[in-house]
DNA sequence: GCAGTGATCATA
DNA sequence: ATGATCACTGCC
């Protein structure tokens, strides 16, 4: 079984076909001469302008022009004064919509679980620098498929879009069922 | 439960 | 220029 680094095909499809996809790929960020591994194992879609939890619902602004683009560029924003979120942006060029990475298993000796969207970009070292860079290892963040097989994913609502009405009981918000079982095993691998 | 913290967007 | 809001976190 191979490691493969996921290509730009992979994120030309919708969000809320990416996202539930993107569960159980590997993470990677290269900083400095260090790499971390991050198992993804939440994420939430953002579907486009219509979406009105999505920063594409104000249209194009300085902010958001990134999630224009076609799929697999990032999208890192800063939000409450302190907390970068990171997003891969999905689908066709001009469609505005992207997935957020929420949640992952971070693999190390003791490897843990960083459940929320800001303590993840804390540990990766991740801040609005990757904006609009391309998914690729030359970039430092890119994201493989390591072949680890998810089969129980829940749907639920997304988190902290309660402003948006119906959009924000839409199941857009996908986890793997059985994290700690998944980080027991990982841990006894080392 | 809610304070912290500052960019962003709407309004003007 | 101003003011409300915010795809959050950590501590009460």
């Amino acid at each position: 079984m191979g490691k493969s680094i996921l290509s730009k095909k992979f994120f030309l499809d919708k969000a809320n076909t990416v996202a539930p996809k993107l569960l159980g790929k590997t993470l990677v960020r290269k900083v400095g001469s260090r790499t971390l591994y991050l198992i993804i194992i939440e994420t939430e879609a953002y579907l486009g302008s219509h979406d009105l939890a999505s920063h594409a619902r104000f249209g194009k602004t300085k902010r958001n022009y990134v999630m224009f683009k076609d799929g697999g560029h990032w999208y890192v924003y800063f939000v409450y004064g302190m907390h970068w979120l990171l997003n891969i942006v999905t689908g066709k060029i001009g469609s505005p919509s992207a997935v957020l990475i929420r949640g992952g298993i971070l693999l190390s000796k003791n490897s843990r679980w960083i459940d929320g969207p800001g303590k993840i970009t804390k540990v990766l070292k991740i801040n609005g620098s990757l904006t609009g860079r391309p998914s690729l290892k030359k970039s430092g963040l890119w994201i493989e498929d390591w072949g680890i097989r998810i089969e129980r994913i829940k749907k639920s609502p997304r988190i902290g879009v309660g402003y948006s009405g119906k959009w924000a009981k839409k199941l857009l918000r996908f986890t793997v069922k059985d994290v700690s079982g998944r980080l027991k095993r990982l841990t006894q691998r080392t």
